[in-house]
DNA sequence: TCAATATATCGCTATATTACGATTTATAAT
DNA sequence: ATTATAAATCGTAATATAGCGATATATTGA
């Protein structure tokens, strides 16, 4: 029951679902979520072990940057199903509508450095 | 977004989610559900409340009972899928399977008359 | 080696959730 | 009408979660 319920906690925070949706259209690192969703770091960091541990997204270190993508699903059946539903899902939400249309401006190069 | 995270929150809960694999058997009244969870009456049926409002289970009197059935997920689309989803999930696991078990035995007729 | 940057972790506070008992409401039977 | 039963709601205490700033860790470049 526990991978079960780590998937639907992990999705029960709207901007942990907000993650999901950002990282449907490109991998990011921290920095560049952390500026989208304009949260304190360690909250940003939080989130993403969150759905990392839930297998709904992995991460990749790359030099100084983790980069974290959507999970292929292969750790959680649960997280499989729901990455792909997410993916029609809310994409006529108007939060999630507007932090697509923002998306295109942030990129690690000029956003972080802090 | 709040459809979603009302699912979400709904099936976040391992005993909101003992609930619906238990109607999925039959649809069952509160007393019956209050004995198979040990839960006190109030806790019971606050946790339907929750499940109700996501669209995930409905309600039907009769007479002094109050029937709980799986929705039909024409409320919400996100609850239609997790039910979908869920009828072949968790069936393997050991506390869904003793609850399964004991199921049978929990009748309101014996159960009910507090 | 030292400084700068990106991320993770720790400690804390505010808020949300879960559980209970007590009370209220609705229905049925006497 | 009165009593009994099933369920819903209210008030409250215990626990969990979300957020922040401060600190620790890891990597890069000078």
């Amino acid at each position: 029951m526990k991978p079960f319920l780590k998937v639907m906690k992990a999705l029960s925070d709207p901007s942990r679902v907000k993650i999901m949706k950002m990282l449907q259209h490109r991998e990011l690192c921290v920095c560049e979520i952390q500026s989208a969703l304009k949260f304190a770091q360690s909250t940003t960091s939080k989130h993403l072990q969150i759905l990392e541990n839930a297998g709904l997204i992995t991460s990749k270190k790359d030099g100084l940057w983790v980069n974290y993508s959507l999970s292929d699903g292969s750790e959680s059946p649960y997280a499989a199903s729901l990455i792909g539903s997410l993916r029609h899902w809310l994409d006529n939400d108007p939060e999630i509508q507007s932090l697509m249309a923002q998306l295109p401006d942030i990129r690690r190069e000029i956003i972080c450095k802090r």
